[in-house]
DNA sequence: AACTTGACAAAAA
DNA sequence: GTTTTTGCCAAGT
């Protein structure tokens, strides 16, 4: 597998999403500059480094769907453990469901465009 | 080059 | 709330 430029952004910008918060695959898309790519974002995050990226670990858990609900199968493994991350930094999870109005981040715009350096 | 797949999304019913 | 339909687009075969 190949690591694409964009890949590198969207690790990125999933590093700016804050412990106890969750974005959706499109947010995190169209905050990367890639507008109408979620589904790469979800296959990307399968890529995602054991030891991070720029030294800093990815927290691909802290990604879900728009509806608001974690993407794998229901009770399969992967669902669990992103159910138990989110778990451990409080965020509350019903079946697979997050209530985004509590939990979906609100990136601050000023501060992303320091952070990304556009 | 054609066809399928997917950690998706928006709108409609 | 739910499911269905349609659009999406990079990767893999």
């Amino acid at each position: 597998m190949t690591i694409k430029p964009e890949y590198l952004k969207i690790w990125r910008t999933v590093q700016l999403i804050p412990a106890g918060k969750v974005a959706s695959y499109g947010q995190i898309a169209d905050l990367a500059g890639l507008p109408g790519r979620a589904r790469l974002v979800g296959k990307c995050l399968g890529y995602v480094p054991e030891d991070g990226v720029d030294g800093q670990n990815v927290p691909w858990y802290r990604v879900i769907n728009s509806a608001g609900k974690i993407s794998f199968p229901l009770g399969s493994e992967h669902f669990e453990r992103q159910k138990q991350h989110l778990q451990d930094e409080q965020v509350v999870v019903i079946g697979a469901r997050i209530r985004l109005a509590d939990f979906q981040w609100q990136p601050d715009i000023t501060e992303l465009l320091f952070r990304l350096q556009y």
